[in-house]
RNA sequence: GUUCCGGUAGCUCAGCUGGAUAGAGCAACGCCCUUCUAAGGCGUCGGUCAAGAGUUCGAAUCCCUUCCGGGACACCA
């Protein structure tokens, strides 16, 4: 158990031995004059108890003043219990953690958990709106595996909509030569002439074309129809495409430090779909209306209006929902899961909400697996709308990743990093202020995307989290350098030693807090907290020369501290530190 | 129309399971590098928490009303 719980529990213990059986919580005051914690809850137990706020507050005092981890015990106000941790028992806990950081987390039961985030789609080039996903599908994935579980993500790639028929029509369109096109064909393998660059093109004047031209719009939906339904020809070509496509996508993924262990599709649901079908029929579940087939996912509960599941369309094409249910279906049958988690676009809640039901009212998930959509709020222009690029198209995630990284690359410090490191470093830089930006609102807010915003590299952001996490490093290494020992903690010596302490000591809080609420900008706050005071220590000290041994190695140790929990949480957040800056 | 989410400093955002004096970054202004990386540190300026009413010992936080902005609401994904 944590040190903090630790403390929590044995306040808890208190109260119960006095006969108050509720959970008492500590938090950092926001009174330091008058201590370090604070405990508020004697306020809530007197309605509960029909006591007097100060008595109950008193009882408390009088057993936390006998034990010798807490000190400075006062009663305020209403009721507030103000309690500061003596520094013996802060001694106690920094050399509890110093070596493994890991003790300074409170591991959950695991759990197996798949998260669906990323969303990317098929011929389609990754732009600024698929940056949420990622970065938050992946913090959290990393964050839940921090805290023990077990995870599986996918990126559920949109590889069965329209898209597909638009970009083979076109194809065809350019490439009526080739032997595929030919009547006789004869099913033979053949190359298809076409590399990522043609694909940049392919889709967005296929997605012009479509829209000016009702009959090219027509035979693309025929044409996608027949890729869903196993079209020897057209089927193949998208596979290529999807092929060329996902090579392309990863790289991008893999620039912004984001894995996923599965590189499924909707395609890869509709092998289930034919027995899915066939298990909903059985269930009586599914009927037709208005030609198509749906499924009635509203309950008598509801005060507002769920409309059906829609699973075929009327002229017989499978939808959006058709494919996300059936890849339900097939995960179930393939992996042994508790929870599985969406993070897409939160105006996707209500199809998901419909989905889950279906899944849920079907037996296809038992009420064993939790199902959970942790939505992201849009990311607007400063006009409100989504942002666009100057030609009015969406930003690719490839520009704005490289426009930080030419702002990033003029302020390294070339006395220090190495000519031929200075690509590398500037991606790393770049990477960790695009991230760090987009995990620093909370999840579900709505929020304002300015290319300007990304490329600060000033203040509050990942490139002040890196150089801050750098110079800690660079530290501990002139240490070794220098053969100066640090291996226990023994000295507080002053308020900002104490402070960068007691917000080590809340770590496990926010991890929990994080967890709970799936958003990691708590995460994202607390780092920035804990290395500004950091700072501030360290532009009040100097740490290698000073002659005090014990001291110095106790900030050594601090130091050490603070850089694992940083590099911890870094790695939370999918970035990456470099070496030097 | 139904319903959901927002409105907090000039800008971008935290804080919302009620707690004491509402925070941060940017911007503006001032100070600190012969000394472990100044992408840093310190300070100043900046607020009717959209408005009104209510619950409470206590409200930015909960309830209600209004105004403003955005989203969702069966053959797109």
């Amino acid at each position: 158990m944590s040190k903090i719980n630790e403390y929590e529990k044995i306040i808890n213990d208190i109260a119960k031995n006095k006969g108050y059986d509720s959970h008492i919580t500590i938090s950092t005051s926001n009174r330091r004059d008058l201590g370090e914690f604070q405990i508020n809850d004697a306020m809530t137990l007197a309605k509960i108890y029909h006591k007097n706020p100060v008595d109950i507050a008193k009882d408390i005092k009088e057993e936390l003043d006998k034990d010798n981890n807490f000190e400075n015990i006062n009663i305020a106000g209403a009721g507030f219990i103000n309690v500061s941790i003596s520094n013996g028992s802060l001694i106690k806990y920094i050399n509890e953690i110093k070596s493994d950081i890991n003790n300074n987390i409170d591991k959950m039961n695991p759990k197996n958990i798949l998260l669906d985030y990323g969303g990317a789609n098929v011929a389609k080039t990754l732009h600024v709106g698929h940056l949420r996903s990622a970065n938050i599908g992946e913090a959290l994935k990393r964050l839940a595996k921090t805290l023990g579980h077990n995870t599986i993500s996918d990126v559920h790639l949109g590889d069965s909509g329209l898209q597909a028929g638009l970009v083979v029509l076109e194809i065809k369109n350019r490439y009526k030569d080739l032997p595929c096109f030919k009547e006789n064909y004869n099913g033979e393998d053949f190359n298809l002439p076409i590399t990522i660059e043609d694909l940049k093109d392919i889709y967005p004047t296929a997605s012009q074309k479509s829209k000016e031209d009702e009959n090219y719009l027509n035979e693309a939906r025929q044409i996608t129809y027949q890729i869903q339904n196993n079209d020897i020809v057209y089927t193949k070509i998208w596979e290529k495409v999807s092929t060329l496509s996902k090579r392309d996508i990863k790289n991008i993924y893999d620039r912004i430090n984001t894995n996923f262990d599965l590189w499924e599709g909707e395609m890869d649901s509709f092998k289930y779909i034919k027995e899915l079908f066939k298990y909903l029929e059985s269930k009586n579940l599914i009927y037709e209306s208005d030609g198509a087939i749906i499924m009635d996912v509203k309950e008598d509960t509801d005060d507002k209006e769920i409309p059906p599941l829609l699973l075929r369309k009327s002229d017989g094409a499978y939808l959006y929902a058709t494919t996300d249910l059936a890849t339900i279906y097939g995960r179930m049958k393939r992996f042994k899961l508790d929870e599985i988690w969406y993070t897409t676009d939160i105006r996707q809640e209500l199809h998901f909400t419909q989905v889950f039901r279906g899944a849920y009212k079907s037996k296809i998930v038992d009420e064993n697996t939790k199902l959970g959509f942790y939505g992201f709020g849009t990311m607007n222009g400063k006009d409100g709308k989504p942002f666009k690029t100057r030609s009015g198209g969406v930003m690719p995630l490839e520009m704005l990743i490289n426009l930080i990284k030419d702002e990033c690359k003029k302020r390294i410090n070339r006395n220090i990093v190495e000519e031929e490191k200075v690509e590398e470093t500037s991606e790393l830089i770049a990477i960790a202020a695009l991230k760090y930006a987009d995990l620093l609102p909370f999840r579900a807010t709505d929020y304002c995307f300015d290319p300007a915003k990304f490329s600060d590299l000033d203040g509050k952001t990942g490139p002040y989290l890196l150089y801050s996490t750098i110079r800690m490093k660079s530290l501990l290494n002139k240490a070794d350098e220098s053969n100066i020992k640090y291996n226990d903690y023994k000295i507080i010596n002053n308020e900002t030693d104490k402070e960068i302490v007691i917000t080590l000591l809340t770590l496990p809080n926010v991890l929990k807090r994080a967890y709970d609420s799936k958003s990691i900008n708590e995460i994202a706050e607390y780092i920035y907290k804990l290395t500004s005071i950091y700072n501030k220590f360290y532009s009040e000290n100097k740490i290698i020369t000073l002659e005090n041994e014990d001291l110095r190695e106790s900030w050594l140790v601090l130091t050490k501290v603070v850089y694992d929990t940083n590099m911890l949480l870094l790695n939370i957040m999918g970035i990456k530190c470099p070496e030097k800056m």
